[in-house]
DNA sequence: TGTCCACTGGAAGGGAGGGCTT
DNA sequence: AAGCCCTCCCTTCCAGTGGACA
């Protein structure tokens, strides 16, 4: 009997149960274990507004995966639930890093309350006043409380300033129907330090910390999510305590913790494993790490590509540590090569930090006396899988086979 | 002790590219 | 079409600096 060359792949596919988002970050559980005490404290903080009553700011704290963003969510659907029959609040989620200039934030939030039919605020083009405008007075059009969740909010402060905290923290007193609550959350404790003490006391009326999970704790998410993921015995306990105790190292992060899962399970599914082992949580905390960072590296804009391959090069060319005057000469001479325009060695200093914000390099300032003050670089990502994703780019390419000077005395040719 | 290197990183502003209004 | 607005990417200009060396 011929076989198709899916067959193997169809009827392998017995590890999961039919719906694998249960182990995706977006998916938000019936329940959230080890969570009841920051369910109830907002809770009742929200609870105001099914009085009709404004409920006071809050800020939410918590590293990565410790739950802040699936409890507010979560909290959404509950008051959602309960508000049906009156149908006056407004439940509002914006994620900050995706939405982060002020006039992005006002006008994604105005466009909330205004219909289909009707027309939108358009993504730009208007004055920002008449964005502010405009969103007031569509949300004064009728009683109701809003409560709008910034995710993230120490997104939009880094990037864009405190000013729409500002109008929107004070917009109260420009409204008589509606009313507004904000419930800001931020990864890190300090981002309030950047803000204008105004604006802070009035956003931080209530503050909420979410600590890190421990090891234990992981376990219980993971069992649960695990049994509504996985088919019976496809995954030992063992295996659940192995993913809980890897995130644990790593400040409790849940999503890390769920993540290890759902990806080992898929590769022991594509080895045609009937069981997820240990193993293969291993494989699954490497593959994680590469694909993060060949993500990074495939969607940086050609300049920064150019500037890391040159950094790339220099290492492969037998230095260690490089300073901004190297990597700009290279830089410029790859540049050149490529017909690319050069920017300026300002420029460059930025792209440099942001290379080491992103992680890809270590980049700390030092200075040798004598010979200057001057960024030390080194990469910290591995070269062979930085340069593989780099050569899928067209103009890096073109590099392949030709003479750089990368130093003032070395020739280098790159290899594959 | 002062000098002076090779930068760092802030400030200001240009201009392109999105769009709106009149 | 002209005249706005907002954001992003970039340039220009420049004061400031940690510490090896004379």
């Amino acid at each position: 009997m011929e076989e198709s060359v899916f067959q193997n792949y169809l009827k392998s596919d017995t590890l999961f149960k039919k719906n694998r988002d249960i182990l995706r970050p977006s998916y938000i559980p019936e329940n959230l274990p080890h969570r009841d005490y920051q369910i109830d404290q907002l809770a009742s903080i929200l609870a105001t507004a099914l009085r009709g009553d404004r409920p006071s700011n809050v800020l939410v704290f918590g590293k990565t995966g410790t739950g802040k963003t699936a409890v507010v969510k979560f909290l959404g659907k509950e008051i959602k639930k309960s508000s049906d029959e009156m149908g006056t609040i407004d439940y509002i989620y914006l994620n900050c890093e995706v939405v982060d200039t002020q006039y992005g934030v006002l006008a994604n939030i105005g466009n909330r309350f205004i219909s289909d039919w009707e027309e939108q605020i358009p993504f730009t083009g208007w004055p920002t006043e008449k964005v502010y405008n405009m969103l007031k007075e569509k949300m004064d059009s009728k009683m109701r409380v809003a409560v709008i969740i910034l995710d993230e909010i120490d997104k939009l402060v880094y990037k864009s300033g405190d000013d729409v905290l500002y109008h929107l923290s004070k917009i109260n007193d420009d409204l008589t129907q509606a009313k507004v609550s904000i419930i800001g959350i931020s990864n890190e404790l300090k981002f309030t330090e950047f803000l204008d003490p105004r604006i802070k006391s009035r956003l931080g009326e209530e503050k909420m910390v979410f600590p890190p999970y421990n090891a234990e704790q992981l376990r219980d998410i993971l069992m649960q999510r695990a049994e509504l993921a996985f088919r019976e015995g496809v995954v030992e306990p063992s295996v659940i305590s192995l993913c809980a105790a890897l995130a644990a190292q790593e400040h409790g992060d849940a999503r890390r913790a769920l993540e290890l899962l759902r990806v080992a399970g898929e590769l022991a599914e594509r080895n045609h494993e009937d069981k997820v082992t240990e193993t293969y949580v291993y494989k699954a905390k490497n593959k994680i790490e590469l694909d993060c960072v060949a993500e990074v590296i495939r969607t940086l804009p050609t300049q920064s590509k150019l500037l890391l391959f040159g950094m790339i090069l220099n290492e492969e060319g037998g230095r260690e540590k490089l300073n901004t005057g190297d990597v700009f000469s290279t830089y410029k001479e790859l540049c050149k090569k490529t017909g690319v325009s050069v920017l300026t060695q300002r420029r460059i200093t930025d792209l440099i930090s942001e290379l080491d914000m992103l992680g890809i390099i270590h980049a700390r300032v030092i200075s040798k006396g004598r010979y200057g003050r001057t960024r030390e670089i080194t990469l910290s990502v591995p070269i062979m899988e930085a340069k593989k994703v780099l050569e899928e780019d067209d103009i890096i390419k073109e590099l392949y086979g030709q003479k750089i000077k990368i130093q003032a005395t070395l020739d280098y040719m790159p290899r594959t």
